[in-house]
DNA sequence: GGAGATGCTGTAAACGCTTTCATAAACGCT
DNA sequence: AGCGTTTATGAAAGCGTTTACAGCATCTCC
């Protein structure tokens, strides 16, 4: 049985009010009273239930962090970057992964609609469909609380993107390896969401510049799940089978690029000397591979900082920018030239 | 303005306690009250607040998740597979995450007296020190609700350790190493805690039983951070310079044995026929080397599944086992003779 | 036909806070 | 001294549930 605010009230021989005034920090307290107060609190260690608070403030002072796929280190890692900042102003994290994006948008819908989070962070920007009436789910719960997104961009009231500026540092990776002599470049993506399509319009982009044709041959798609290692590896001894020619790679994952080494292995290519191959992310991944990956870092701590600093500013009632974009930097390892 | 359970009773033309009833499917309802209700709120989406449940029950079906570090891939795997599973029990996961382990206790404590999540899960067993008095909060924690441990063990009332047998496993990893004509096997680990004592155990078991002897050179910790994997190539290096002669590496996680792949790398070694290698956890990280890490699969997601059954059934007032212990397997790859 | 079960439903009291409103005290001013 | 203003405090009404308890039918069985 823990002690509970009338205890309090009682030992400090005030009212209630004035233990709840003190707890949330209300001007309308005298210094002499507060210290009082404040000294049985202590004394006692109370904790105010945060249930009854809930229910008084209709919040408690928690973030829902949607996370389509946990085990991606790069999410991992976003996940302890925004865990820990929201942390430190007060909110809890809950956090709700998902593999499918038909339930991300159901599980989002529901922490809203049964946990009362005062705000959620979409990680990655698969939630944001290329059609646009399959983002009703967004708007619907931008109008109950703010949403954050983390490397994507909407453009609906309440919703505010963070991300990386995914075309342009796209596009210069493709350049890099336009301009160190390769002219027939593979793109692999895992996903066409977002920063998938703005990658892809960022290598185009790059083929554009150079004066490169774009042949539609040299893109390749693949789904999310584990084995995408091999299934790159396998779709590229594939291609050459087939015939294709190609003297680079760049994906929109690290864990791409990887499945693209492993491939020059069993052709018994050298990398970077016969293939170059840019990753992107900067993950873990890219210092596990030899030679080491060169990698598009996207700037996934500043990211993850300004998205807590925005909500907590549209939180607090400031005004945030609706769009926060970062600019990409090319980390050159040795998988390049 | 969302209703609330008066309008839903108004509505269906009943009490409030009916309605409650219904909502918590309770016995004492008649067939047909209960379907009259269940029209209405199906027909306007009612959903109960969560915050005025918990104030009356005490309990807003949460769980706390302990994570010493998030963007480590197996724990982030780790993270996924449970948050996935208990939500399909209904019950929603508080991440925390940390990096020191001492506010990782400050963490646990303050979940519990703030959030008052219905049981913990402290994920890894760097939350168990060697020393037993500093353990008290875990005994503390347990007291108020049931506490599970993944890769851990602790003897104590409300506490459930669902775990790999490292040492075991580790024994036979380093059996395999001997048993491939390796006699001087450096043992590189991180954290000297529950499971890595178990897996040093280990290490020193398979020794004894092919009757050599331990060199206590051969072993060297390392911290947690991210530049491990280069600090454990530097420092083979450095023990190469010293005259140190080995001939395999075993690791207590995988991430070190990728600095041993790098190592070799560096010092102009072939794996497996100069250096043996064999990590542990059987991460991602395992297919980005070449060749691809031999490595201790310690079952992750079925220890994942046990502790959400365990934490259910204890929930649910079972008789539970208060230790689970799966057998580990060493996963051959490329990386051994 | 009435006593005693049994089954269903409603009333009202928690649960532990926040917050509005009223009141009382203290203060400054003429 | 008297008045209006400001400041500090308390009483009480929510917030939206759960649940103990009471009440009322209906039924069973002598």
């Amino acid at each position: 049985m823990p002690l509970n605010i009338y205890d309090i009230s009682r030992r400090a021989g005030v009212s209630i009010a004035t233990v709840s005034r003190v707890l949330n920090n209300s001007p309308h307290v005298s210094e002499n009273t507060r210290k009082k107060v404040m000294a049985v609190i202590e004394g006692c260690g109370y904790v105010p239930n945060a249930f009854a608070r809930g229910l008084g403030l209709n919040s408690m002072q928690t973030i829902g962090l949607l996370c389509p796929n946990a085990s991606d280190p790069y999410l991992a890692q976003a996940l302890a970057n925004l865990e820990r900042s929201f942390r430190a102003h007060g909110y809890d994290c809950l956090l709700s992964c998902t593999d499918k994006e038909l339930s991300a948008r159901m599980q989002g819908v529901e922490l809203l609609r049964t946990r009362h989070v005062d705000g959620m962070v979409l990680m990655g920007s698969s939630f944001i469909e290329a059609e646009d009436r399959n983002n009703d789910f967004i708007r619907e719960a931008a109008k109950a609380v703010p949403i954050l997104l983390l490397n994507g961009s909407f453009p609906c009231d309440n919703v505010y993107g963070v991300l990386c500026d995914d075309q342009r540092a796209a596009c210069e990776a493709t350049q890099l390896l336009l301009d160190s002599g390769r002219r027939r470049i593979l793109y692999l993506y895992h996903s066409q969401n977002y920063s998938g399509r703005k990658k892809l319009a960022g290598y185009c982009d790059a083929l554009a510049s150079r004066g490169v044709e774009l042949d539609e041959s040299l893109m390749s798609y693949f789904g999310e799940d584990k084995t995408s290692v091999y299934q790159v590896r396998d779709h590229l001894l594939a291609l050459e089978r087939q015939g294709l020619e190609f003297d680079a790679v760049f994906t929109s994952e690290d864990i791409l690029a990887v499945g693209a080494v492993k491939y020059a292995i069993a052709a018994g290519k050298k990398v970077p000397d016969d293939l170059s191959i840019i990753g992107y992310n900067n993950s873990s991944y890219c210092l596990c591979c030899n030679p080491e990956l060169t990698s598009v870092d996207n700037k996934l701590s500043a990211i993850c900082d300004h998205i807590v600093a925005t909500m907590m500013g549209v939180l607090e009632g400031r005004e945030m920018p609706q769009k926060t974009v970062f600019t990409g930097e090319i980390i050159r390892r040795g998988s390049t030239l």
